[in-house]
DNA sequence: CGGTACATTCAAGATGTATTGAACGTTCCG
DNA sequence: CGGAACGTTCAATACATCTTGAATGTACCG
């Protein structure tokens, strides 16, 4: 249970619930969710301690939550003067947001899927393999998934990074 | 473990072992990256029981495994008279396949995020809420996502759909 | 029909991932 | 300095998801 969250608004608690399940099932985290959707409806920034008390989680899940969503641009530091606290204020470029979530979650792997197949190229012709006709079939393969990879990554490159930057 | 892996050729081994972390961690699950990798290297249609001894899974994976790739168009269902198993080929057409998975993935939670917005919206001037100021920040806020949310609906339904479809 | 050879289902268990919170590090202030 | 107020870390645990395989369903064949 999360007590805490029945101090807040409904509107508030209903979006806030929605965008943690919504994150949890893109295998973003639940509590990143929730956290960028309270910080996205409030007026003034607010301190770990506010998240815990609001979404009801805990000290740790605050302290790793904001960092990441930091890593992204989703939200930012504020500093009070003559107040120790962090703040949290959401950042709402949300295309630029995206970007930096799909950079993380698929760009490095758009490249690690570059060198495997480079290897296995190579390796292709110099291993004792199968028969003749089926190497040939599996380089083709490769070969086709190659030329694929480099259109991906065409795409990610320019296209659509422009198109959600906008 | 997975021992029957070893009597695969080292290439399509490592490639098999590849797709099937990069799909675990895309959130699409390890097997179902196994079985299309698989697939996708055999030169001919393979039946539950090559893709149990191939891959080191069970029966029920492999099943349900196929099932889905279906529905993503990934792979098909190959009849071979006086046979009763069924087999299965890989679809190679990637950009559809990737299509079809980003539809299930991501394409259903647009449209609920929709029907929420409309309904917060409602709720909005109806409850009796906190103060007035903080209700027209968390109404502007909500609509500015109503904004960025069209616009991704509208990127989301013609131009990344036609150019992974080239 | 009855039997066989397969595919499918789903509850139980195995595996993996997220969350907690106490211990620790750091900064600031008197 | 010493202590107070905060942020961070990470081993332990809670939770969720994936996988298994026995039970069940289905199509085919003699």
């Amino acid at each position: 249970m999360t007590p805490a969250s029945h101090e807040l608004p409904t509107v508030v608690r209903r979006f806030v619930e929605d965008a943690g399940n919504t994150a949890q099932s893109l295998g973003i985290g639940r509590v990143l969710g929730q956290i960028y959707a309270y910080l996205y409806l409030s007026p003034k920034p607010r301190s770990l301690a506010d998240l815990e008390n609001a979404l009801g989680i805990s000290k740790g899940s605050a302290s790793m939550g904001v960092r990441q969503l930091e890593q992204w641009n989703a939200v930012r530091k504020i500093w009070v003067r003559g107040d120790r606290k962090d703040y949290y204020e959401a950042n709402d470029w949300l295309g630029e947001i995206v970007r930096n979530v799909l950079r993380d979650m698929v760009g490095t792997k758009l490249s690690t899927a570059t060198a495997l197949l480079d290897e296995l190229k190579a390796e292709i012709n110099g291993g004792a393999g199968p028969g003749a006709a089926e190497r040939d079939f599996v380089a083709d393969r490769l070969q086709h998934l190659r030329d694929f990879h480099a259109k991906a990554q065409k795409v990610w490159g320019s296209r659509i990074v422009r198109m959600l930057l906008k």
